[in-house]
DNA sequence: ATGGCGGCTCGCAGCCGA
């Protein structure tokens, strides 16, 4: 059975929701994690997304986060957020779908080096990192996707140099990720690309696009179960030319899965 | 270059994002 499976931060799909049908209707995903919503979920366009094509189940919050998991297939075995951490940020969805155990995750952005938002974000990433450990024992296949908001090494950065030691790249940030990926879950694109130049994010100002100034942190994170049936991983570049952009693009990861 | 752009809000300016 083929699957393609895709995270996109969409950056307010109130605003992202006629890109986000246009995209489905021709990509045709059998999963697809979004992040940074921003819609409560009274407010969410179920009606819509199930037109596509799509089963949904979502978690989300007034003005910031707020996470989503579409798919073709059935879901099961849902989980909000994670458990044993009060949070009322609204950043992760767990589900199983086609056997596989599926984990979007909205990594906090962290501000700036050193604040508030920064210390919240290591602890954040403490924490997922037990939360994979428990489930990686429990579901040996698993895919855990999202905005990292971490670019895990300097060739996932236009300027290093201009970059060194600030959020999003930072050493402590860049550990914790080391951390979690040693827990068995490799990087799909890093698996069939080494060259640098390729982003998943670009600043909505001064031309970033145009001079390719970008960051690469939307990640695809395979358990080793299912690296192996893993064929391809690409960014899609295209939605950011599109007219009123998100500043992130859809990862793309396909897989030949038997299980 | 601490700006720039875009989305959000009991808005008309200030926040947050990355």
């Amino acid at each position: 059975m083929k699957l393609k499976i895709v995270t996109w931060n969409v950056n307010s799909l109130r605003v992202r929701l006629t890109h986000l049908l246009t995209w489905l209707q021709t990509e045709q995903p059998d999963i697809i994690v979004l992040q940074e919503t921003k819609l409560e979920d009274k407010d969410f366009p179920l009606d819509e997304l199930i037109a596509a094509g799509y089963q949904v189940i979502y978690s989300g919050q007034k003005t910031y986060n707020g996470v989503a998991i579409l798919s073709k297939q059935t879901i099961t075995e849902t989980v909000i957020g994670m458990p044993g951490f009060a949070d009322v940020q609204c950043r992760v969805l767990a589900a199983t779908i086609a056997g596989i155990r599926i984990m979007n995750v909205y990594v906090p952005n962290g501000s700036m080096v050193g604040s508030d938002k920064y210390i919240y974000k290591l602890a954040w990433l403490e924490q997922l990192y037990k939360y994979l450990q428990q489930q990686l024992k429990q579901y040996p296949s698993l895919i855990v996707l999202g905005d990292f908001n971490i670019a895990p090494e300097d060739r996932d950065v236009h300027d290093p140099k201009a970059w060194e030691g600030q959020v999003l790249v930072s050493e402590p940030e860049r550990q914790a990720l080391r951390k979690i990926m040693d827990l068995g879950l490799q990087d799909a694109f890093r698996l069939f690309e080494n060259t640098g130049g390729h982003y998943s994010w670009w600043d909505y100002r001064a031309g970033a696009l145009h001079r390719n100034h970008g960051l690469r942190i939307d990640h695809i994170l395979v358990s080793t179960a299912l690296v192996k049936s893993c064929k391809s991983c690409v960014i899609d570049k295209a939605p950011r030319r599109w007219e009123r952009p998100s500043d992130h693009v859809p990862v793309v990861a396909s897989f030949n899965w038997s299980g």
